[in-house]
This record gives C-alpha cells, structure tokens and sequence, in this order.
DNA sequence: GTCTATATTTTGATAGAC
DNA sequence: GTCTATCAAAATATAGAC
C-alpha cells in the first residue's frame, strides 16, 4: 500500500493514520492496520507494543502536522482578520473531518490520558494561538476592543469542528463553507463603529 | 437496567440509545445492548432483524427527542437574539457530547443511508429553525440586516457541535461555554449601528 | 416471547520457527 | 526483523427447545 521505501514502522504508522482518520481508534483493527500497511502480524508487534502504543504514535504524528499546517497559515500576513479568514478558507478534505477533532468522540481515546494528550495540547494550542491574533485585531482597532480574544478563538475553533460535522451529515461540503461564512460575516459585523 | 414495567423492545431500544451515545455505533456490540437492557440474545434478535435495525430505531427516537427538546427553547418567548441565547444556553450533559452529532463521526451511520437520514434531517431542521429565527431578528431590525439568515444558522449549530468536541478534547464543559459566549458576542456585534 | 446451544468471523495478542 | 501458528475472548448472528 506505502513506498518500498518506506520502513515496516514507518508504514504501520502511517497506515494507523489513515484508519484513525476514517473509522477512528474502536473501528480501527490491528489486522486492517497490518493489512494496510503490507505488514505481517509478528511485524507489527515487533515493532510496537499493541494496539494502544501504534496508536499513540499516530495520533501524535497527526496532531503535530495539524499544527504545522495551521501555523503556516496564521503566521502569513495581513491583518487579523485576513489571517483568521485564511485559517478558516483553507483547503481541507472537509468530508473526511479533523483527524484530530474526530478522536474526542472515540471514547478509548478519551478514557486513555496518554493517547487524548495530543488531542488536548494540539486543540489548546490552536485556541489560544488564535485568541493571541484577535487579541492583536483588538488592540489594533481592527476589532471592538470588548471582544474576549480567547471566547472569540474558541467560537472559532468550535465553528470548524462543527462545521465538519454538518458537512459529514449533508454529505457535502457546503455545510462546512456555510457555517464559516456565517462566521466572518459576524467577524466583519464586529469592527468598531467607524465614526 | 430499567423498569419492569418496560417491555423488553422498549428496554433493548433504550439500552442502545445510551450506548450509542457513549461509545458510537462501531463501539456498541449486541452482547453489551442485551446486558445494558437485561434481555438474552433470543429476546434481541427476536424483536429486532439485528444490530443495524435496533440501531435505526433507537437512533430515529434520539433524534426525535433532540428536535423536540430543541423546539421547546426556540418556540419560546422573546426576541431573536434572546431566542438563540436560550438555545445555546440551555442546560446540556455537555462531556456526553450531541447524541446525534457524534454519529457523524461513525463510518458505518455515514456509509448507511437509512442510518444516516434521521441524522440529517434533525440537523438539517435545526439549522433552518434557527434560520428563520434570525431572518426575524434582521426583519425586526436586530440584526444587521446584510446578515444571511442561513449561514448565521449554520455558524450557530456547528459551535454548538464544535463546543462538544473541544469540552470533550479539555475535559470540561467550560471549553464549550467559552465558545457559545464568543458566538454570542459576536451576535450582539451584528446589531445594526444605532444612529 | 424467551432461553440456551451452537457457529463463524474478527479481535488483539503470544510463541516460536526462520 | 519477519513469518506462521496458535489462542482466548468477543462480535454477530442462527437454531431450536421451552
């Protein structure tokens, strides 16, 4: 399924990305990984302790690229709101959800400290990264000054998260587009008043 | 599990209701739904065709209840604004997450359309409920009137759907509060500019 | 209608040969 | 490091007695 070149660890990492992503930690099957990334049974449990440990090392990987990927958006120019604006006009796979944001609903995954930690930490760290460039929107007048950054940031954060889920349930992509429009639409209705 | 005075199809549809609220479709075996409903195996597959038929039972009843709790808030007194502060106010079991928003997170509810239907119906109502409601708050004069009723909506229901999923990654309800009182700001900030 | 037995497949893993 | 048994338990039923 991956590369030749790709090492048996490497594989099986990546192959428990992708099922994570699409059927989640309790849907997600030691065969199907082993299946997926071309490895035998005696390979994978070579390699890793179980299920759990696999696992772990996928969710952390994901979590770190959702990271990066963000990051490489909010730190590009332009005011606040472009920046927010571009976060949330980005290209995504909307119909396949956050691989992140889907594991709060997998209740091995929340029952786990270890494997919910990368979820947590990349979650928080998108929040208060975003509240960090409203709270600039603010100072700078871009934004009413009342506005609470962090509230607004996790409105934000919220509105995607959700907007995948009534994407995933319309079958369609729109209902992502709708919802974060919604959204800047009322970014937009919290200028200041211009005197 | 339940009441006497319950029949066994109506303990075995209850029992799957909070299973599949907790751990999902995938993560709901009929071994657990038949211990949760105190029924044998003979008595489920008796009233019921199988996992998938007792699922969509128990699902259509979840949605329904959802919808009609929902309507009790919407259909309340009060203005727009004070009709979706309501809403998203309302006391939830906010670390159990949406019983029927988590079910787009389930491969197999998404890869059935039967299952998947009552799901998007409820949201789908949800959404154009509260659109009529800010269609009648920009009418009124509350809200700006540029705003688009339906996108406003969908901003609304997916931080809700969102709130869920960051209270569950934090592991505490204020994360999803935090969210609602953003969105709520934001909508304060929609009211058109008062001359 | 409910119960117990039985059956097939999958899950999640261990053992040990190569 | 990889592979092929092997394994106990669970998942998802069906059969047939009561």
């Amino acid at each position: 399924m991956y590369s030749v070149l790709m090492s048996t660890p490497e594989r099986l990492i990546e192959a428990t990305r992708e099922l994570l992503w699409e059927r989640g930690y309790v849907g997600t099957s030691p065969k199907a990984i082993q299946q997926h990334a071309g490895a035998g049974q005696g390979s994978m449990y070579h390699h890793f302790a179980g299920k759990p440990d696999l696992a772990l090392a996928a969710i952390r990987r994901t979590a770190e690229e959702m990271r990066a990927t963000a990051e490489a958006v909010l730190a590009g120019p332009g005011s606040a709101y472009e920046r927010v604006e571009a976060y949330l006009l980005r290209e995504r796979d909307v119909l396949r959800g956050c691989p992140v944001g889907r594991l709060t609903m997998d209740p091995d995954v929340i029952a786990s400290d270890e494997l919910r930690a990368p979820v947590t930490e990349t979650l928080d760290w998108l929040r208060d990264r975003l509240a960090g460039i409203v709270q600039e929107g603010c100072d700078q007048g871009e934004f009413t000054p009342s506005l609470n950054a962090g509230e607004i940031a996790s409105a934000i954060v919220a509105t995607v998260q959700g907007g995948y889920v009534l994407a995933r349930s319309a079958g369609s992509p729109a209902a992502f587009d709708a919802g974060v429009r919604g959204l800047l639409a009322l970014l937009r209705a919290a200028a200041p008043a211009r005197p």
